[in-house]
RNA sequence: CGGGGAGUAGCGCAGUCUGGUAGCGCAUCUGCUUUGGGAGCAGAGGGUCGCAGGUUCGAAUCCUGUCUCCCCGACCA
């Protein structure tokens, strides 16, 4: 993409709405822009990143055994009154009528839009287990929102429904989840420490959030230092045995810890720090399939309602959560899995002949071999293009200059380290391409 | 929802107390110079001062109402 014909409107200045980095870095380097109170649009190349977030966890569920499907955002106050939870899910529910004044609400979440499909289409055994997913977006009227996209009205979330025949089977859904949660937080970045959660109104009997451990977190969390020294790898490749380590090393919302009598960490190793909360998942049996009548034949011919199970990830949070873990002064530092590209190439003098035409081809190379490109053409000076660049945060600045040229080299710069290297264009381009 | 703050050019702000031709910086446009870390000089364009009433010869400024946004708290599968 030639920056030149882009839409990438990145500021000097921080607009005064945002108080915390990652919401500041979002405006500045162009990738979101408010549009009303916890409303946000996405730019192209916050719509880059985000589909890039998507895209991981799109894989992990699919590994796990999940189907992807897409359910709407608009529901009927019908659906919700099968459940109980019309009335008891309180203002924070967005509430309207459409032309025929019949009661429509915009989903906050959908475990009863799930239940009623999965209710009216399977009927026996044979179908189970099954775990059925959608990334859609949705809306809960927040008291407050804030801090741009960890906390908007609108966001974007995975959530994924688990039906089973017992609640064994429904361990297993449980646990696929939790290591693909274990997994796509690595693959993001980012280190995910899971928290044992209380389960709340929506039911049921086991739950963890998934909380990565930042300053700007909403919530303290209290942990083993144990679960600092998981490595990455460790969660990339995680199993059933890294469950039950994780599980079985300490970590409480504050909330929770402090009901706590005889904490089981001894006080050395007992860490506390803000987290933000990326991912929730919950077992919580039969409170849906039994309040919406969904039932199913077993081989013995009796009726039973199936163990169920949701699990929810914030994919537009994740974004604020990444920026909140990977950046500096300068800007965002991003991870290369969700990059919105590789590689920035920058072409120092755009009047300058030579240098644009060896730029040109630089750019017509690295395209060709498939590298996902931002190439800065605009006629700018260096340091301009320099800054755009570090506060955008690509991975890879590679940098043709005039100077440079006539020693046969261009320069890579490594946006996370700074380190910088000059090499001939073919070595440069082998790099990237690699 | 309780408490606090703010709406003036695309962004950041001054001006409001004490009514009298709407300003500054950045950004944008033109020209010249410049060119490896957000250039310099000269010039230019851009505003229903959130909205609606009211007071006044005259309102960004005073009064009333209203909308929106932000912060702290409470709330938050």
């Amino acid at each position: 993409m030639r920056l030149s014909r882009y839409f990438l409107p990145v500021t000097k200045e921080t607009p005064s709405d945002a108080q915390i980095v990652s919401h500041k870095l979002m405006l500045r380097a162009g990738l979101i822009r408010q549009t009303a109170s916890g409303i946000y649009a996405w730019l192209p190349l916050g719509l880059r990143v985000l589909n890039k977030i998507a895209d991981i966890v799109r894989e992990e569920q699919g590994k796990a055994g999940a189907i992807e499907m897409l359910m709407p955002t608009v529901q009927s106050a019908d659906l919700w009154r099968q459940s109980g939870r019309y009335d008891a899910y309180g203002p924070e529910m967005l509430r309207f009528a459409d032309r025929h004044e019949r009661e429509m609400l915009y989903g906050p979440t959908n475990e009863e839009m799930i239940t009623a499909l999965f209710r009216d289409a399977v009927k026996s055994y044979r179908d189970l287990p099954r775990t059925l997913y959608h990334i859609q977006w949705k809306f809960r009227d927040e008291v407050r929102p804030r801090f741009g996209v960890m906390r908007g009205r609108e966001f974007l979330m995975k959530d994924a429904y688990s039906f089973d025949l017992d609640e064994q089977g429904l361990k297993a859904s449980y646990e696929a989840m939790f290591v693909a949660y274990l997994r796509t937080f690595a693959r993001l970045g980012l280190q995910a420490v899971p928290v044992r959660a209380p389960t709340g109104p929506i039911g049921g009997n086991l739950s963890h959030e998934f909380h990565i451990l930042a300053d700007t977190g909403e919530s303290a969390v209290f942990y083993d230092a144990a679960l600092e020294d998981v490595s990455r790898d460790e969660l990339l490749a995680a199993d059933a045995s890294t469950i039950a380590k994780l599980t079985g090393l300490y970590a409480m919302e504050e909330e929770e810890h402090q009901k706590v009598e005889n904490c089981p960490v001894p006080a050395e190793r007992l860490r506390t720090r803000r987290g933000i909360e990326v991912g929730h998942i919950f077992a919580f049996g039969t409170k849906y399939s039994d309040s919406m009548g969904l039932t199913v034949q077993t081989k013995d011919g009796g009726q039973i309602h199936p163990q169920m199970g949701s699990y929810g990830i914030g994919v537009s949070r994740l974004m604020g959560a990444i920026i909140e873990a990977s950046h500096d002064d300068n800007g965002i530092v991003w991870p290369d899995s969700v990059a919105p590209f590789q590689v920035g190439l920058v072409n120092m003098r755009a009047d300058d002949e030579a240098c644009a035409a060896a730029s040109d081809e630089i750019y017509g190379k690295l395209q060709a071999a498939g590298v996902e490109v931002l190439y800065d053409d605009r006629d700018e000076r260096g340091g301009a293009k320099f800054a755009t660049m570090d506060v955008i945060g690509l991975p890879w600045q590679l940098i043709v200059g005039p100077k440079g040229l006539e020693k046969g080299v261009v320069e890579l710069k490594r946006r996370a380290t700074g380190e910088r290297e000059e090499l001939s264009v073919e070595a440069a381009l082998a790099r990237l391409t690699v």
